[in-house]
DNA sequence: TTGAAAGCGATACCAT
DNA sequence: ATGGTATCGCTTTCAA
């Protein structure tokens, strides 16, 4: 009867019409585990099929887990962002998630709308690569059962998961390389937008340098994007006393150095300057630059997103630490000239 | 009272409760245009900022419109691809819609299942980025009411929208370009993955350069990769009769060339080797490598969308075609050597 | 195994 | 302007 109306969802009574059963009959068909006789079973899907029918998750959602996550994210074309997004939504779709992006465009936008739209949609959890979100709010996000997982944030604000690479173990390493290599004359490159991450390579790395009795000369460029490995570049051989040795804190800053270093001042790599980034990306990789870098294992953190989600004790909000992996590439030398 | 229980979301009638109003004012005060009296409007919102409340919107779902959008995609971490997604989640959200992507990992993959997903989910309008939906499913979809729009599919299926760019014009305009700096041995890139848009494009081109009398030497590498790119230019310049022109399908293609072509065959461009790309992906435009190529109008696709979206009539299932741009950068001379 | 019925949370319609 | 009620589509008791 009133299938034939079309340009609607077809629901769950439409078919247990359809099959001459009960809608509870229709239900338990769709339900893993239930129990339904075979023939009971069949006549349902048959009746399925031909009407096209397709289990509401909305409504499902309305008295269990809605099985969304949100994924709030800023920078989206930027490689390392893609592949974040690209390896969560591909893992949390094998657990059974399905993922709501959020777009919050630049870093500074209110992370604030997100969250509250995460809470509109009833997320299991939200997932957070960029901004910061109020306390309050994240507050809230927890007082409604949701789950908050902030990754590369480095907040530490109470009740969320923490997940983020080992920036430390990044700024000493980079060190560690370029001193290896005979660089005398240090230099790091950052950008403005001072997020814990990237304040933590600088950190550590200037610190660890001051105490090697090298001082590092630190140039603050604009967003973290390649424009601004280029402005950075110009600014320092501009100056008279340029560095042989250069820590990018990202690689599209490392890039974009690299250009202006050798198209716009002559400058061989490694054998006149040495760079270090950090993300891997993949262009980081590409013959033009053959980049040294550190790798931020996607993988790992991906997967413990997904196991931060499945775990029956949510209670436990954790912060987890990733080691990044070094890539020896070819823009470090492997000794003193 | 039941607000300590906490770990659970809550509710309209919470919120009335509080207030001391009835649920339908609550409702009221959170639909736009909706008659509350300011009293009433105050109390409901001081209410429901002291408990957290936020609409439910999959319940708010199962009325009407549920304005979500899914965004079915595949091979997500390519320039190009974040960028489409990146474009098309902000404007969705402007738009008052929000996104659920479904990642369908490889073009190949079946985009059966997340088809389906975007049923489950009561989406207004899925947005096809990668594969090749089944007719019968497309039908399922319009069936319920529910939009699909295909973009650079070709694939020309009834009753879905389609939307892309003209590749006509690229590959015409690319031998265009090839021909008045002067290159006479042609050659042209593309990838395994034979959609579409990548025949389309190397159809025109060969055509076109066969009516010249300028026979093209094609070669087909692996997926649309940098990596590919790199295999064909080892396979193109191991040959005899090595092309001084080439229009490689995408700007990745075009990269891995480019790469080396420099590096492994000492070939400078654009003096000993033209090329041409696709995309316009940001890389392009890097200082190593200057692409001249095309750029595909995103932003007006994602309007296209938006608007599609929008549009009261949806039954009017069309076909729009937009304009790629050329962008002049130096991997082509302007003119013979 | 099966069907009837009670929610889940919100909105639209109807009286008031 | 306000409150009551039906309804959306589903899952889950509870009886039979």
């Amino acid at each position: 009867m009133s299938e034939s109306r079309s340009r609607s969802f077809v629901s769950a009574q439409m078919v247990a019409d359809r099959a001459g059963v009960s809608r509870s009959a229709v239900s338990r068909t769709f339900t893993h585990g239930a129990s339904v006789s075979e023939a009971t079973r069949r006549k349902v899907l048959e009746a399925a099929g031909a009407l096209g029918y397709h289990v509401n998750h909305l409504a499902r959602g309305l008295r269990e887990r809605s099985n969304i996550v949100c994924l709030v994210v800023a920078d989206m074309t930027t490689p390392i962002r893609a592949r974040m997004v690209e390896v969560l939504t591909r893992k949390l779709q094998a657990a059974g998630k399905i993922t709501m992006v959020i777009n919050t465009e630049t870093e500074t936008e209110s992370v604030d709308s997100a969250l509250r739209q995460t809470l509109n949609y009833r997320a299991d959890a939200t997932v957070v690569l960029s901004g910061t979100p109020p306390a309050s709010l994240i507050e809230t996000c927890l007082a409604n059962g949701q789950q908050v997982i902030l990754i590369n944030r480095d907040e530490d604000l109470r009740g969320s998961s923490n997940l983020g690479v080992d920036n430390a173990m990044a700024g000493r390493e980079a060190l560690f390389l370029l001193r290896r290599a005979g660089c005398r004359r240090l230099g790091l490159v950052t950008s403005n937008a001072r997020t814990a991450s990237l304040v933590e390579r600088e950190r550590v790395f200037v610190e660890a340098a001051r105490a090697a009795g090298l001082p590092v000369a630190v140039t603050e460029a604009g967003p973290t994007h390649y424009a601004s490995g280029r402005d950075a570049a110009r600014r320092v051989f501009g100056r008279s006393q340029a560095p042989d040795g250069v820590f990018c804190v990202t690689d599209l800053l490392a890039l974009g150095f690299m250009d202006v270093a050798r198209h716009e001042f002559g400058l061989a790599i490694p054998r006149d300057l040495c760079v270090v980034g950090f993300d891997d990306i993949e262009q980081a990789g590409w013959d033009s630059y053959r980049l040294t870098t550190f790798s931020q294992p996607l993988d790992a953190m991906a997967d413990e997103v997904v196991d931060l989600l499945l775990r029956p004790a949510p209670g436990s909000a954790q912060r987890r630490i990733i080691e990044p992996v070094p890539v020896w590439r070819h823009s470090v030398r492997p000794g003193p000239v």
